[in-house]
RNA sequence: GACCCUGUCGUCUAGCCUGGUCCAGGACAAGAGCUUUUCAAGCUCUCGACACGGGUUCAAAUCCCGUCAGGGUCACCA
C-alpha cells in the first residue's frame, strides 16, 4: 500500500510551492490507490500559528485534496525522545551541554559514501564526511526537523516521500538517521523548485505566493491546478487542458521533469479564462455573490439571481478572472454607469444629441424590445441617417456602460432595459 | 567557497532512456490581419530554441567528456 504525505510548517500559508507538492503527492497517493496523510510541522513553538493551521488546511480542502489522516508533530515529542534515548544508549549519539547547562542530543556522523535512487532524478550520491554531526534534539527538548521527519515519516509507514529539491542536501541526513534507527529506507522524489519571474525563488516581491490569494483573485481551483500540474509535468500528447481527475489516470512520477519552471501569470489567466468558459454560471454567481454584495451591488438576500446568471453567461467567455466580472459587469449594478475618462475623450467628445435621441426615441416606441428589435431599429437608424453602424455603436457603449469593451451592445441595451437605456443616452443630449 | 541539482523558442513544454521519421512539434505571451459591433473573447498568419566547445558515429537535441550559466543546500528554521 502506497503511503504519501504532505508535511508543511504552519509558519505562513499554504503558498504555490506548498500547493504544487501537495499536488504532486495527492496525485501519485491517487494514481497508486494510496493513502494521503497530511502531517503539521509544528515543532518551531515561536513561528507556529494556529491560524496559519486553519490556512492551510482550508487552502488543501479548496484544492480538493482530502487526507487519509492528519498528524501535529508538537503531539509526538515523547516518540522523537524515545528514539533519540536509543541512539543514545547504542552508542550512536552523543550529549553536549550549552554553556547554561542544557542538554542536546547529537547524532555522530560517520564517514561514508551515500546513494539515493530518485525517482525523478536517478541516483544522486554523497560524501558523509562533509556533513557535520546533527543535532537530533535541541537544547530545549524539541526535535530537528531532519529527525523529526524520519521518525514520523518511518512510524507513519510512508512508503514515498515526494517534496521539493531543496530538500535534496537533507536526503544523506535522513538515511543515515533511517539506517541508525533501523528503519526500512522509503522512495524519494524531488520535484524541481517553482521559480519567479525574476529567475529567484517565487516570493512576495515577485507576486502573490498564497494558495488563497489566488482564490481571492478570482481564479478556479481547477485552473489553478491545472496550470501547477503544467509546470513540471505533460500528459505528452500537446494537451494543456487536463484535469486533475484525468491526471490521475495518467500520471507517472517518472515524466515528472527535473528542470525549474517559472511562474507565469499569463498563461495561469488564459487557463482560467478556459476553465471560466466552461464553468456552470450558477456557481460562479454563488462565488460572485459576496463579492458583489461586499460593493454593495446587490443585497445578498434579495436580489434577482436570474438576472446575475443571465450576466455570468454574458460575461463568463471573455474574464481572465473571475473577480473582474465586479468590474466589468459594474453598469448593471450602478444607478449611473462609471465613465472611463479614455473612452469618454474618444467616443463622447463630439455632440451626438441628434443620433442620442433619435435611438433613445426608436427603442422606447419599441413593442417587443428583444435583443434582434434592438438591433433591426439600430440598423435602421444609422441607415437613415447615412453613417457606418461602428460611428454610433462605440459612443452608445461607452454612454451604456462607461467602457470600450464588453458584451455585444444590443445585448446589453436589453438586460440593461429600456428605461435604464433611454435614461442614460438622453444624460448626453443638450 | 564546498557539495548537490539543472540547462530545447521570452515563458511552460514534446522529443532525449531505445541516435536517423526534428533545417526540432504544441501552448502562453508578443506582432500582423480577419470578425458589415468593441474587447482582455474567437479565427488565421508571423516571429522565435536544441547554452558553448570537443569527442564517439555514416548520422547527435538525443551517447561521452569538459567549460560556462542558473538554481539549491551547507542552522539547536522547517
Amino acid at each position: 500500500m502506497v503511503r504519501v504525505r504532505f508535511a508543511p510548517s504552519p509558519t505562513g500559508n499554504l503558498h504555490i510551492g506548498g500547493g504544487r507538492t501537495a499536488l504532486f503527492n495527492w496525485l501519485f497517493s491517487q494514481s497508486q490507490k494510496g493513502k494521503f496523510i497530511l502531517r503539521i510541522e509544528d515543532t518551531d513553538k515561536e513561528r507556529s500559528k494556529k491560524e496559519f493551521v486553519d490556512e492551510i488546511l482550508y487552502s488543501l480542502k479548496w484544492l480538493g485534496f482530502n487526507w487519509d489522516e492528519l498528524y501535529y508533530q508538537s503531539q509526538r515529542f515523547d516518540r522523537y525522545r524515545m528514539h533519540a534515548d536509543k541512539l543514545l544508549k547504542a552508542g550512536l549519539a552523543y550529549v553536549e551541554k550549552s554553556p547554561e547547562g542544557k542538554e542536546a542530543i547529537i547524532y555522530k556522523v560517520l564517514p561514508q559514501k551515500i546513494k539515493v535512487q530518485d525517482l525523478i532524478r536517478g541516483q544522486i550520491e554523497f560524501d558523509s564526511s562533509l556533513i557535520k554531526d546533527q543535532v537530533l534534539i535541541k537544547s530545549d527538548g524539541t526535535p530537528t526537523y531532519n529527525f523529526a521527519c524520519v521518525v514520523d515519516d518511518a512510524e507513519m509507514n510512508i512508503t514515498h516521500i515526494i517534496r521539493g529539491d531543496d530538500h535534496i542536501s537533507n536526503t544523506p541526513k535522513q538515511i543515515m538517521l533511517y539506517e541508525a534507527l533501523g528503519f526500512a529506507l522509503p522512495n524519494f522524489a524531488h520535484l524541481p523548485l517553482i521559480m519567479g519571474v525574476d529567475g529567484g525563488r517565487l516570493s512576495k516581491r515577485t507576486g502573490a505566493t498564497a494558495i488563497s490569494d489566488y482564490r481571492k483573485m478570482g481564479y478556479l481551483s481547477e485552473a489553478l491546478l491545472n496550470y501547477l500540474l503544467l509546470l513540471s509535468w505533460a500528459p505528452g500528447d500537446n494537451r494543456e487542458l487536463i484535469s486533475v481527475k484525468e491526471a490521475v489516470k495518467l500520471f507517472d512520477i517518472k515524466n515528472v521533469n527535473k528542470t525549474s519552471a517559472t511562474f507565469d501569470l499569463k498563461k495561469l489567466d488564459w487557463i482560467n479564462n478556459q476553465y471560466l468558459k466552461s464553468a456552470d454560471p450558477e456557481k460562479l454567481a454563488d462565488e460572485l455573490i459576496p463579492l458583489l454584495e461586499a460593493k454593495h451591488y446587490i443585497n445578498r438576500d434579495n436580489f434577482d439571481r436570474p438576472q446575475l446568471l443571465v450576466l455570468v453567461k454574458l460575461f463568463q467567455a471573455r474574464l481572465p478572472r473571475l473577480n473582474d466580472f465586479v468590474d466589468w459587469a459594474d453598469f448593471f449594478f450602478l444607478e449611473e454607469p462609471a465613465i472611463d475618462p479614455a473612452a469618454k475623450e474618444k467616443y463622447l467628445s463630439q455632440d451626438l444629441s441628434k443620433e442620442f435621441s433619435l435611438f433613445a426615441q426608436k427603442i422606447d416606441s419599441l413593442d417587443c424590445f428583444d435583443i434582434t428589435n434592438i438591433e433591426t431599429s439600430f440598423r435602421g437608424l444609422v441607415a437613415e441617417l447615412g453613417i457606418e453602424a461602428k460611428k454610433l455603436i462605440h459612443p452608445v457603449r461607452v454612454a451604456l456602460t462607461g467602457k470600450t469593451i464588453g458584451p455585444g451592445l444590443f445585448e446589453v441595451i436589453y438586460y440593461l432595459g429600456k428605461e435604464r437605456s433611454k435614461r442614460r443616452l438622453l444624460k448626453w443630449v443638450k
